[in-house]
DNA sequence: CCTCTGATGGTCT
DNA sequence: GACCATCAGAGGT
């Protein structure tokens, strides 16, 4: 995808990269993935957000330019993968939860041999992020750039009948704020709950 | 089915 | 030193 297309608001954009594909190749191959479950973190009014108390050198590459990578390490020992959006003067990405793996199924397997899906999906942020072989090397990468190790291709937006929302896991803050986004029914997307703490419908 | 917990270290107050 | 945008396994409050 191109830069100017990355390049909106993060809510929008989250709702944008459902469906689209993610590439990482490396030298132990290519797993190509498709996005279905996503969270927004917008702004400098978000608590939820990394940027709320202000730009740091952990949450430098949020504040822009939009297309490039915000990869973070938390409880000692996951990764999670962001795509940064419009910043216009505010932080703000898209956190990379959940999508079905639509080639190198066998590598995903490697790289998480204990993950639920076997491969064939990877459920959780820190689950996709090691899918697809990401860890601090990659904060940064332009996933416009062809020649990058780490690519996002556009698919038609998804029908908003398609989509469901709910509040975002894992956050005390803001919970009342319904900006994770998923596509509705998908096998990529655990209906377990986390902590009794999700809730959500789908729209159709 | 469900809830709870240990693992483990970077980041910021 | 508290707080994590988590995961997987163990065990039944």
């Amino acid at each position: 995808m191109t830069r100017a297309e990355l390049a909106i608001d993060p809510v929008d954009l989250a709702r944008r990269l459902l469906g689209c594909v993610v590439e990482s190749r490396s030298e132990q191959g290519v797993v190509r993935l498709r996005l279905a479950e996503v969270e927004a973190y917008r702004g400098l009014d978000d608590p939820a957000s990394h940027c709320y108390r202000g730009r740091t050198p952990r949450n430098e590459v949020m504040w822009g330019p939009a297309g490039h990578l915000y990869v973070y390490f938390v409880y000692g020992m996951h990764f999670c993968a962001n795509i940064v959006g419009l910043t216009d003067g505010q932080p703000g990405a898209v956190l990379l939860r959940a999508g079905e793996v639509v080639e190198g199924a066998e590598l995903a397997r490697l790289r998480r041999p204990t993950a639920r899906g076997r491969g064939e999906v990877a459920r959780g942020p820190a689950v996709l992020t090691s899918v697809l072989g990401l860890d601090r090397a990659h904060n940064g990468a332009d996933l416009t750039d062809p020649e990058s190790s780490v690519r996002l291709f556009a698919a038609d937006p998804v029908p908003e009948d398609r989509i469901a929302t709910g509040p975002r896991v894992g956050v005390a803050a803001a919970m009342d704020i319904p900006w994770r986004f998923w596509l509705a029914g998908s096998p990529a997307v655990s209906t377990y709950r986390r902590g009794g703490r999700v809730r959500a419908r789908a729209n159709g």
